[in-house]
DNA sequence: CGTATACTTGATTGTGATCAACGACGGTGG
DNA sequence: CCACCGTCGTTGATCACAATCAAGTATACG
């Protein structure tokens, strides 16, 4: 429910080299052959720190830049006047965040949940690149649809689905892209650096109820939690308890 | 919670002229120039008629055409396993359905509300169109932006709004929407051919309590409804039981 | 160590779900 | 034109999941 506070900030480090980012496959400039990343690569103005807790962009603001995050976790999200919060998805290291089409307003706001990374990408240069090269585009166009495919399942769990099953939901689809990006070296990325309250937020339930559902679960060994962590044990009973439709679950391991 | 069947044929009608197509501004083609429609027109296979209740693609199906709904109520829904239903849009005319990219399937299904008409575009044709029309690809992406940001705002209804709220803003929505697209000459166009079912399968509740909530809304004299019908009678009060943020306020009179 | 933030747990309330029965409307066929 | 039937809508009684209110504990951080 807290407001947070606006921090982007120029990142002081020498910008990482496109050609050996960790995260490309995942991102807008997976099309991009590897021989021509540093002429992309001119298409990037900066990369950004933005702390904890720190907005990146608000609901309402026009902003002139997308980002592709690079490192940490950053909640999109909506506020009701009387102060309700809706988040709308945690963005993981290789998501593209705040496109706009045309400079319309934000439609959301964007806040990290934990020290990120962040590489920008100015507006006019973007649409430049997207003329120059089609592929990308069409990779927009992909991303676009990806986005909806999930936006459209995150309906599905918030009006259907019961607490324990919307919450079971998103655990799944969490771990699942964390293991998609989980390199051989880094086992401590599957524990989930999120607050109850963001959680209960997501699942569009209260904080109260979602500690509740969370107990559950821990005594069912179905996961392992503490202090704005949360780690996965079981996929299995998890997914057994999530109601998921048997097209969902095909379509997560193929990927997209 | 009706499954309908699978029923889209060829319209033996004349099909219409893109030329004189009255909702072509709010559609796909909007980007093309009024000299160059003949030559678009040939993009498109045929006019298909799809009677209410009949299924025009399922979840699952991997469909090779896309459509913009010429005449007509549809709507975008999935199912669980347990049978419950969320409806995710209800398309109106001028309105793009059934893309998806690159042979991927289905993410949700289609159903007729009413007869209708639709437009459709093969996936071979639409590819080729994009690529020699990057003005069309653009409007593409633009719409794609534009239910997205619907998507998150259904997302903040069925999280956070109390049924009356909810229901509130969908009525709202379908007015706004329905407003652009009417023409002098058609004033019961004001009228949304919904049953219950179908509100509260949108609203995330149960059919009975839809039947209260409106029930609630007509003694309040905000609307007037009757068998499949709901008429929006005081969009002002409406607004003000929606709980809707400032933003989407403005939002809903500039239009997209 | 002290204070913020995050999490837990209990008691009570309330919104909306469920179960059930009936009434109204619209389309169909005699 | 009327009778019938299926779909759709209404209303009442009861129940349950989750919200709210409230107090207390644990963990991280400066």
């Amino acid at each position: 429910m807290k407001n947070g506070y606006s921090g982007l900030r120029a990142r002081k480090e020498k910008p990482t080299d496109c050609r050996v980012c960790p995260i490309r496959n995942l991102a807008l400039f997976e099309a991009v052959r590897d021989d021509l990343l540093d002429w992309t690569q001119k298409y990037r103005s900066q990369q950004y720190a933005l702390d904890a807790r720190r907005v990146l962009y608000r609901e309402g603001e026009i902003i002139d830049e997308s980002f592709t995050l690079f490192q940490g976790w950053i909640m999109l999200f909506k506020m009701l006047p009387d102060g309700k919060r809706q988040v709308l998805r945690f963005a993981l290291p290789g998501d593209f965040l705040g496109f706009r089409d045309g400079g319309e307003p934000a439609n959301h706001s964007a806040m990290a949940i934990t020290d990120s990374i962040l590489c920008g990408f100015p507006e006019d240069r973007l649409s430049q690149l997207f003329r120059e090269r089609p592929e990308i585009f069409a990779k927009l166009v992909s991303i676009q649809q990806h986005d909806m495919s999930q936006c459209y399942d995150h309906v599905m769990s918030v009006g259907q689905k019961s607490a324990i099953e919307s919450i079971a939901c998103m655990l799944i689809d969490l771990h699942d892209r964390c293991l998609e990006r989980d390199t051989a070296g880094n086992p401590k990325a599957l524990d989930f650096p999120l607050s109850q309250e963001e959680i209960a937020d997501y699942a569009g339930i209260t904080l109260v109820h979602a500690s509740r559902v969370i107990k559950e679960l821990r005594d069912k060994g179905v996961i392992d939690n503490g202090h704005r962590k949360i780690r996965v044990l079981d996929v299995e009973q998890l997914r057994s308890i999530a109601n998921i439709s048997l097209l969902e679950e095909t379509e997560s391991i193929t990927g997209f």
